[in-house]
DNA sequence: ATGCTGGTTGTTTTT
DNA sequence: CAACCAGCAT
């Protein structure tokens, strides 16, 4: 009885019936903060120690890792026996794990590979070689899309073929059947694979089925509104049997459908489970009622809504500030000095703010402000630390050893680094593959071993041989070495480091990439030793770019960060202040979706996604201006910001630092932004320091910049007087921007 | 075999 | 404006 007191006590009454109501289905509507997780949590505490139900017939399914992890530690913290036999999974890992299982039942062995975007469009371009179709009229992103969409409606290349109505549908069709095929031969599943696959074998086998069913009798799936119909099947099939099936979501934070989420599965629960129970939770516990004021008014203009309005006791707090300004610099400047001022004045801990925008390029002008303000700040997304060509590489080198039929690795690294295998010899061998419907690995083994006759220059052979001798022994090694030790040995025998070290401006970079993924390969040396490799590389795949950048963070520094993000990643995140910028029309709402009305209203739910976010402060800011294409283009505040009511949001008008100082100061601003483009390529960061900036010197102290002649320029510094210095050499860092913006209060203007 | 250059291209969100 | 690629020069 004091258990359940404990594991109740602290939540409100609907939360309670959530959390007991454990025999069933059971549809969970949960707004944003309103506890959804710490439910989800106390509902598994108390199934095991309530209900007594043993911690393996309970599976958790959450849409990202970090969702996973999360509500993994707070059921562990509320579980005191047998922890860790909870099942606390993304929907792809539970997957990926049931194929590792029983994928031999569908030809599958166990160390088959995950291929990710980049390696689809190396498939898709080989597929279309083999087709002998000139791919320059189609987009390989937009082939994979299609495929993606087939495989989600569980359309196969055989039923496809059938149903091809037109020529361009045709191809589609050739090219997805040697897709498919590639995979195969390559022991490889794709993303969607992992559902598909799962659910043919639960589908087609009723003993595996019964088996799992019988296993995880009680199940849980989070976001179940960015679900997709084969996610849904899956979980129809596992939870037929004992129908204690809890699913938890929010229609209006469904911002997943063109991954083909659909957000109507929450109504199809109901017509597959009538006998459901449903539960709203529209208290929040995370936001002040103004933002919630906002949020409510902003998705009211959504049509077809079940009213769900957010409320809470925390009290009404600060109106929303919007920035209008008349640039992306503007923009950026405004919204970070504001943040300084956040930090310094008001001490908030700058890993509690976040900027936050629709596309991941926008996050370029924020970064080059923020390193010149000193401004720490850790980017969410972006250049993914998987996607990096150095740590992609190394990748390719251990889904080789781990699975040989992996020809997208193998080409990857054929020649990387250099050793003299020429493109022509590689069309040769993936030629004589095709042919002989074999793997490039097992070609060229028979070439090395002269039992297949080639046009190949001697000198060619010697090099693929070497190559293969390579590969062959790292697989010998794999075996007696942990995961650690095997990495640093393929980067040895390769001479992957000297490689690197030949393009001198990238080379430091990369050699700390490749350290952290040394690193990061650490925490599995406690495993047996043959699954190190394997749970490492599916690790990897399957873990996304968010996830990534934390374990990162938990090693090399504990100091507080501003956070980047984009409204996408955001979701189920919260902040103390958010920063929403580039409120425009044409980026939020996307120009993709204007003019598409179910477009535009899942664009009002991002937008109202990154208002929930936010606990205590809210701002919005667009710029007049913006560059698109190569050409400045004139903005309109978003029409989402004109749907929040008047009275809740201050305007605060920049008169604009560029148009103030270009005249007197142009060649700097010129020059600044030349550093604005300069800046991505290069890590080091060309400073240049506008008239009137407050600096700091490693010896001089603080100081104010005079003039600026570009390259260089005159500080005045208190102590030490007038100091002549070069912006790129000397030891500065900028305090204080000049530019000291000048608002105009709604008031004073209209005076 | 490798590196450079100039022309062409596409542009949202990601497990 | 970028990233990418094909074709050319080394």
């Amino acid at each position: 009885m004091s258990i359940k007191k404990t594991i109740l006590s602290g939540l409100s009454d609907r939360q309670k019936e959530a959390v007991t109501h454990t025999e069933g289905p059971l549809l969970l509507i949960a707004g944003p903060g309103s506890g959804k997780t710490r439910v989800m949590a106390h509902r598994v505490a108390y199934l095991v120690a309530v209900k007594k139900i043993p911690t393996n017939n309970i599976l958790a399914v959450t849409f990202t890792n970090k969702a996973a992890r999360e509500l993994k530690e707070r059921c562990e913290r509320l579980v005191s026996y047998q922890k860790e036999f909870l099942q606390v999974r993304t929907f792809h890992g539970f997957c990926s794990r049931i194929l590792r299982f029983e994928g031999e039942n569908i030809g599958l062995s166990r160390d088959f590979s995950i291929f990710d975007e980049d390696d689809q469009k190396k498939v898709i371009k080989r597929s279309f070689e083999d087709e002998n179709i000139d791919i320059k009229q189609h987009s390989p992103g937009k082939i994979i899309s299609v495929i993606s969409k087939l495989k989600n409606s569980i359309i196969s290349p055989e039923k496809f073929s059938n149903e091809v109505t037109n020529f361009s549908e045709e191809i589609i069709s050739r090219i997805f059947s040697r897709y498919q095929d590639i995979l195969l031969k390559s022991n490889a599943v794709d993303f969607d694979d992992l559902l598909l696959k799962t659910f043919h074998i639960f589908d087609d086998n009723k003993y595996i089925l019964d088996k799992y069913s019988d296993l995880y009798r009680y199940i849980q799936i989070d976001e179940f509104q960015d679900t997709n119909p084969l996610q849904f099947r899956v979980t129809k099939l596992l939870s037929d049997q004992n129908r204690n099936l809890c699913v938890v979501g929010d229609p209006d934070q469904s911002i997943y459908s063109w991954r083909y989420a659909d957000p109507t599965n929450l109504t199809e629960f109901k017509k597959s489970f009538p006998e459901s129970t449903t539960i709203t939770l529209d208290q929040s516990y995370r936001s002040t009622q103004n933002i919630l004021n906002a949020a409510n008014s902003l998705i009211n203009n959504n049509s077809a809504r079940s009213d769900k309005n957010l409320w809470t006791n925390n009290g009404s707090g600060g109106k929303l500030i919007l920035y209008e300004t008349n640039s992306e610099e503007d923009e950026a400047r405004i919204v970070l000095n504001e943040i300084k001022r956040l930090n310094q004045s008001e001490n908030i801990p700058l890993d509690e703010i976040a900027i936050m925008y629709r596309v991941n390029a926008q996050s370029r002008s924020f970064e080059v402000i923020c390193n010149r303000l000193a401004i720490r700040y850790r980017l969410i997304g972006g250049v993914k630390f998987y996607d990096r060509q150095e740590v992609k590489d190394i990748l390719a080198y251990l889904r080789l050893v781990s699975n040989k039929s992996d020809d997208t690795a193998l080409l990857r690294i054929i020649n990387t680094p250099r050793r003299g295998i020429s493109d022509r010899t590689v069309s040769e061998i993936t030629r004589l593959a095709r042919e002989e419907g074999s793997t490039i690995f097992e070609i060229i083994s028979l070439i090395k071993e002269e039992k297949i006759k080639t046009n190949l220059i001697p000198r060619a052979i010697k090099s693929i041989s070497e190559f293969i001798e390579l590969v062959n022994n790292i697989f010998e090694v794999s075996n007696q070495m942990d995961i650690t030790d095997l990495i640093n040995y393929i980067i040895d025998k390769t001479e992957y480091r000297s490689y690197l070290r030949r393009d001198e401006e990238k080379s430091i970079t990369r050699l700390e990439n490749i350290n952290e993924l040394i690193a990061s390969s650490d925490q599995y040396i406690g495993l047996d030793s043959d699954v190190q490799l394997s749970s490492f590389l599916e690790n990897l795949a399957l873990v996304s770019s968010v996830d990534f950048l934390e374990t990162g963070d938990q090693i090399d520094s504990n100091s507080e960060e501003l956070t980047l993000i984009t409204l996408h990643q955001a979701k189920g995140l919260e902040y103390k202040v958010v920063f929403l910028v580039g409120c425009e029309d044409g980026l939020l709402p996307h120009m993709m979706s204007i003019g598409d009305i179910e477009a535009l209203e899942e664009e009002r739910r991002i937008c109202y996604v990154g208002i929930t976010r936010a606990k205590s402060h809210l701002y919005f800011s667009y710029s007049t201006t913006r560059m698109f294409r190569g050409s400045f283009g004139g903005q309109i505040l978003s029409r989402f910001i004109t749907e929040i009511p008047e009275h809740l949001i201050v305007r605060k008008r920049n008169m604009g630092y560029s148009n103030f100082h270009m005249p007197e100061n142009s060649v700097s601003y010129n020059k600044d932004k030349l550093d604005l483009k300069t800046q991505k390529n290069s890590r080091s960061e060309k400073l240049i320091f506008l008239t009137g900036s407050k600096v700091k010197h490693d010896i001089f102290g603080e100081g104010i910049v005079m003039k600026n002649f570009g390259e260089d320029g005159e500080v005045l510094f208190s102590n030490f007087g007038i100091k002549k210095l070069m912006w790129n050499y000397a030891p500065i860092i900028l305090l204080e921007d000049q530019n000291e913006i000048n608002f105009i209060d709604p008031e004073i203007d209209s005076a």
